[in-house]
DNA sequence: TAAAGTAGGTACTTTAAAGTAACCAGTAGA
DNA sequence: TCTACTGGTTACTTTAAAGTACCTACTTTA
């Protein structure tokens, strides 16, 4: 297997989606702003070139996360949000933060292994 | 930024920690058959190397995610399975899954921009 | 006249991580 | 005696992706 394991499982590409540096923050910054343009975002994620946020921003708006409001005034005007899915996949990451959270805090804390028919799967 | 994000946010470590190739596999696994020697994990996951198993193994024991009981018979006798945290990270997991899945069957349906204040967060 | 803001694109460099292959100890079995 | 199995480790190579820097066109403002 190598990095191309989501061209056959859709949780991979899923993963694949939001596992580089800056995807999740993007995503974050867009659900607690709603929509912004291109500028503002950059600027709110301080570091992230125009490079990669435009990369990240292509990719998400192919896997139909956000969606992209172009108007070609002068200068351009070019507004980000999330679609549906985005507000989904925005739950998701913030089940996955409560658990960081809560992991961090109690970092110390026992590992109990789990025996087989315990797994709720 | 860089990779090095996570040493700030527990959110970033946790993507850092299941975002590479092999991991959420790996996890299944172990969700789906319970505890599992090494040779077994590595004839389960076609085409991983020991190297990278191994690294696998390490981070997820060190973050809680796995325990690892180590028999140190001839020949030696080393199993993985989940902990509690491994359980509630594959429920997770699952949650995602079918997200994917759904976007899947309905990759050609609308996307559709969410105003503020809409996003429930 | 020159700078700054708009939303990126392009070329080159660097780096982190994955892949590959060989190797280890110790014993059982042929 | 030679092989294979156990669970890895180590060194080297390769590659995918991120970083860096500079470029565009068009207009407004100083």
């Amino acid at each position: 297997m190598n990095q191309k394991s989501h061209l056959k499982c859709p949780m991979d590409a899923l993963l694949h989606l939001i596992m580089g540096p800056w995807t999740t923050y993007l995503l974050w910054t867009l659900s607690q702003n709603g929509p912004l343009r291109f500028g503002v975002l950059k600027r709110r994620l301080p570091g992230i070139s125009s490079r990669v946020l435009t990369q990240r921003l292509r990719m998400l708006e192919t896997a139909g996360v956000i969606f992209r409001d172009h108007r070609a005034t002068i200068p351009p005007q070019v507004t980000y949000g999330l679609t549906q899915r985005g507000v989904e996949l925005g739950g998701v990451l913030n089940d996955l933060e409560v658990i960081a959270r809560r992991w961090d805090m109690v970092s110390e804390t026992e590992n109990i292994p789990v025996t087989q028919g315990d797994t709720g799967h």
